[in-house]
DNA sequence: CTTCTATTTGCAAATTTAGCCAAATAGCCA
DNA sequence: TGGCTATTTGGCTAAATTTGCAAATAGAAG
């Protein structure tokens, strides 16, 4: 008989979070999302002219690529010595998108909130 | 007369994708997805009942939880001593399923690619 | 072959993150 | 008040991430 564990997180649920963590985790970098929305934005582009829009390091660059690349969010295709790296799924910038915008509706109701408090303040004086 | 430098990423620009990859980076960890999830599927759970569940101390249980609220992921209530968290955009579990079967289909591609060679090699010998 | 250019990799320093234990806090109840 | 439970915080260590510099690779062109 199986002992049951109640409610215990399981090995193949572990497993899928780790997998999906690895992905999200490739995308939480600020230049990382930069480069994805300008891939999503202006179609293919090598290292050297990313690395220019970033102003960092070209090897900074090739390693943020690399882990996109990785993690499965982009592909790569060779011409002549340059080395163009493409969304392949165009889609997860709608995500960001979407996530940009609820970000800006909460960042404005905090400020409501902080000019609510500063208005209190200022009545009770 | 604006000094054009010509595509270089701006500070305001940096802010927004610094601000999105704070709430990514949230995400971005298979305890803090698992909450996520059974917060979506469960309705709002306390620490003591997701540190079941996930099996690590209660201490790093609950760090995990203030991130997802700092990140603006998760609300509060109390009943008496104990704390309910809540999550805000439920929405979120719907980008994390989509992400989930690209990442499964991702896969396969990958197991049948591996296959394909295993194939050819046994094939030549 | 030599010399470019584009890209990646080795390495080390600085920073961040995750985890646990122990101690502090907060609210409930007797 | 004092004890009990739920949660958070301080402190510490181990591990992971980020970054730039320098060196290695790879391909193109003279």
């Amino acid at each position: 008989m199986k002992k049951v564990e109640l409610h215990l997180m399981g090995p193949h649920q572990r497993a899928k979070y780790e997998a999906l963590a690895g992905v999200l985790k490739a995308l939480a970098h600020p230049t990382r999302l930069f480069i994805v929305e300008e891939l999503a934005r202006q179609g293919p582009r090598c290292v050297c002219e990313l690395t220019e829009r970033i102003g960092a390091d070209i090897s900074t660059v090739s390693r943020h690529l690399a882990l996109l690349k990785k993690e499965g969010l982009l592909s790569t295709t060779k011409q002549g010595t340059m080395i163009f790296y493409h969304l392949r799924f165009p889609c997860v910038v709608n995500f960001l998108e979407c996530l940009h915008s609820a970000l800006a509706e909460q960042m404005e109701e905090k400020l409501h909130l902080l000019l609510k408090q500063v208005g209190e303040e200022q009545g009770v004086y």
